[in-house]
DNA sequence: TAGTAGTGAGACAGGTCTGTCTCACCTCTA
DNA sequence: TAGAGGTGAGACAGACCTGTCTCACTACTA
């Protein structure tokens, strides 16, 4: 990237913005420390992104970009379902040991920004969505629609309360008890049930 | 409560201030909001809670403990503790159903002071551990220990994630689907195993 | 080389934040 | 009634917030 690479600076930004808003939330991270953190102009910012809340609303829609990608590219090998399932949690498992976690930044968004309606709020319910759906039609290759949907909405479950037990310092007890727990749940919904 | 009782006026302001904590968050709710919707003076609240994260630590201990006083009137009716356990999701059904429901306040604390060694933290890994224990001792009259933090760990994660989603406008699946899974893993670790 | 379009830097405005301080008042007791 | 301890109200300080604006500069094109 050039420095006068005018789409670089722009995701420069988000990027910056990002590890600013993991570390400290949203409220918490000013514009003024973002921009000092990224080494761009105040009006370099404002012209890409016209006020804050789009700012997030970029930041939330390109993190929820790389997540889909690296989980295609799980999707993609030839293994049954429940392995499937499988390589999602152990994706999550990395995560949380990973030394940067601080938590899922869509439920941190959601706990700032809980106005149904808002930008912010549909961006969340966009990523969280898009988890279930993928997990859904993965299980419908081994149940029926309407069981793929509720276990699908389980799993969900399952893996935001591992994220915030994680959160809290108790990391390997949430993988090793949400793994255990959704694989025991997908093996007893399994076809013909 | 007459209006010249300080300890009155004391509990006023953290009344008050859960509700906007619990509507708009916490860096989004200032302390201004907070003396004007509880119409005290602002030395009144200074002069009971040395700052603002002592006032939320406050606010957050006292709703544990409203939290804890509740579910201790559902434990004490003498019900196998399957039952118990399906009390507790039936608590948090009518609470997802309530009205002004606007999420866990105690994740969104975690949203906004994620960081380990806060007092605000604390005070969340406190109440969360707090819900844990209480269904592991439950889940110890039909299960050897190691097994019931086990489980215990698994439905805080599930009420978690019910949490979560029911804050995204789908209390009923995350309602019906959570206690589902519960019941389904407390029956399947059911003593003998 | 000269002109032009676009960008970066930082001052600035107006508001809000937390927390402090002073002072008037109220109530209770001697 | 007089004095004293404690409380409420609001001004104030200093920092920080988002968002705007001006101006200098850069790079490209004719």
């Amino acid at each position: 990237m050039t420095p006068s690479s005018a789409s670089g600076k722009r995701q420069h930004v988000v990027d910056t913005a990002y590890v600013l808003f993991k570390r400290a939330g949203f409220h918490a991270t000013g514009i003024d420390r973002i921009i000092a953190e990224a080494d761009v102009a105040k009006m370099t910012m404002y012209r890409h992104f016209p006020s804050k809340d789009e700012l997030i609303v970029e930041v939330l829609d390109y993190r929820a970009m790389r997540f889909d990608r690296q989980l295609d590219r799980l999707a993609q090998e030839d293994v049954p379902p429940e392995q499937k399932i499988g390589k999602i949690f152990d994706w999550h498992a990395r995560w949380f040991r990973s030394p940067d976690f601080h938590g899922c930044l869509f439920a941190h968004a959601l706990a700032e920004f809980g106005d149904p309606g808002h930008p912010i709020f549909e961006a969340v319910v966009r990523q969280k969505n898009g988890l279930k759906r993928r997990m859904q039609s993965i299980l419908e290759e081994m149940m029926p629609h309407g069981c793929a949907e509720s276990v699908a909405a389980t799993l969900l479950m399952l893996i935001e309360g591992a994220t915030l037990l994680a959160q809290m310092g108790q990391a390997e007890a949430a993988i090793r008890d949400s793994r255990k727990a959704a694989m025991g749940i997908v093996a007893a919904s399994r076809r013909p049930q």
